[in-house]
DNA sequence: AGCCGCTTGTGAACGCAGGAACAAAGTCGC
DNA sequence: GCGACTTTGTTCCTGCGTTCACAAGCGGCT
């Protein structure tokens, strides 16, 4: 039993795919039918070439002299992606950076589903955001279990950001998302990723000082 | 006239420098005054090798058999980033995630200063954020030009993104950072930054799932 | 029906980042 | 003073991602 299509999508390739699902989507809601790889590169950013190799993972999926149709491909990346299940996620830290992120529409049409926001802080417990309702941190392992909750995002401060990793990843949380300016760590099975907002806004100012000295022009 | 060291360090290097920075600091608070490769990659979440070459970049700045002086490493990379010099930033677009950002209090602690808060809805013109106060789109430009504004924040809803980036641009804003969910086109000279938060959970979630396939176990 | 133009899908080359291994160099102990 | 150990800085190499270029295939036109 061979496997005709490789199991392993490079981790590159599935952030575009998110891209591109994006303008899909906008395309569609534009009556658009079809379209062709070098217009939907130029939407999404990207080299066409890379476009269609990236869109050979999933299979042939486009009409030689034609394009691609919108509708298919939508559904098809979006199969791929797993964005039709539902996926449970919990929010740990519901500061400014929290709450923005469990009132961002952008997560729920994608298939993520707020179960649970949690924050130490009492003052914060109780208050209802985009239909929930803020937790005590104590009830973070009876939601986690009682959901199945296998998504934990953490936007609390940095010191208390590896304390709440190690409760999510005992919980049965399998994968974090953490926007933390610290490193955690994680026992193996459990994957973190990294956002840090600090991080993009330095790199950005050290290009833009080095194209200053690069091009005096 | 030559050269002794390459002007250009990679970008990948420049996000972990930033990282190490972080680090640096910390150690420096809990009154560590030397640190070898492969504490301070521990701590990072990276390789000890890769981590030398990274500080290569900065010519030789550790001492064998010792390892690295903190302080002295602290103030390399803080003059090699440019965070000693300040940088005037706007931010457009005060939702829940502008107002987030406008408070973060890592910004000010790396040489990055919001002088202009901006959004269109009149409501939320007048609020006072961290010190500044919410004005009118009207005003981008003439801020921009009295600041010197070298970075832009973008975090307005998709639909408004790239006229803001448009404005920006011509107002002469020559990095920007983009939190809308849009591929933005700028002008020559003035490089886009894109953080887009609903990809990096579909990222996780796509590599939770494959690894679940993967490893049955 | 046959030809032509357009677009996809793929194979090859290039460049780059990451990791491992090794030589140089400095310090500590004797 | 000298040897051995520790750690840096560098070099090589492997693998991945990206880009270019071309063959294969499909629709439209005559």
């Amino acid at each position: 039993m061979i496997q005709p299509r490789p199991r392993t999508i490079p981790e590159a390739t599935v952030a575009r795919l998110a891209v591109y699902l994006r303008v899909l989507t906008a395309l569609a809601d534009g009556g658009r039918s079809t379209v062709a790889s070098g217009e939907l590169a130029a939407a999404a950013g990207v080299n066409p070439a890379g476009l269609r190799k990236d869109l050979s993972h999933l299979g042939p999926c486009g009409v030689r002299g034609v394009g691609y149709e919108v509708a298919t491909l939508h559904d098809r990346i979006s199969r791929v992606l797993g964005v039709e299940r539902s996926r449970a996620c919990v929010l740990v830290g519901i500061g400014n950076l929290g709450t923005a992120l469990s009132d961002y529409a952008g997560f729920g049409t994608r298939g993520f589903e707020f179960v649970g926001l949690f924050d130490a802080a009492p003052a914060r417990v109780g208050r209802r955001i985009g239909g929930h309702t803020v937790r005590p941190m104590e009830e973070l392992e009876e939601v986690v279990a009682a959901t199945q909750a296998c998504i934990g995002v953490i936007t609390t401060p940095a010191e208390a950001a590896q304390a709440v990793c190690d409760r999510l990843a005992a919980a049965g949380v399998r994968s974090i998302l953490n926007f933390a300016p610290v490193t955690l760590a994680a026992p193996p099975g459990v994957d973190v990723r990294k956002v840090d907002l600090s991080v993009e806004l330095q790199v950005l100012a050290f290009m833009g000082q080095q194209r200053l000295v690069g091009e005096p022009a």
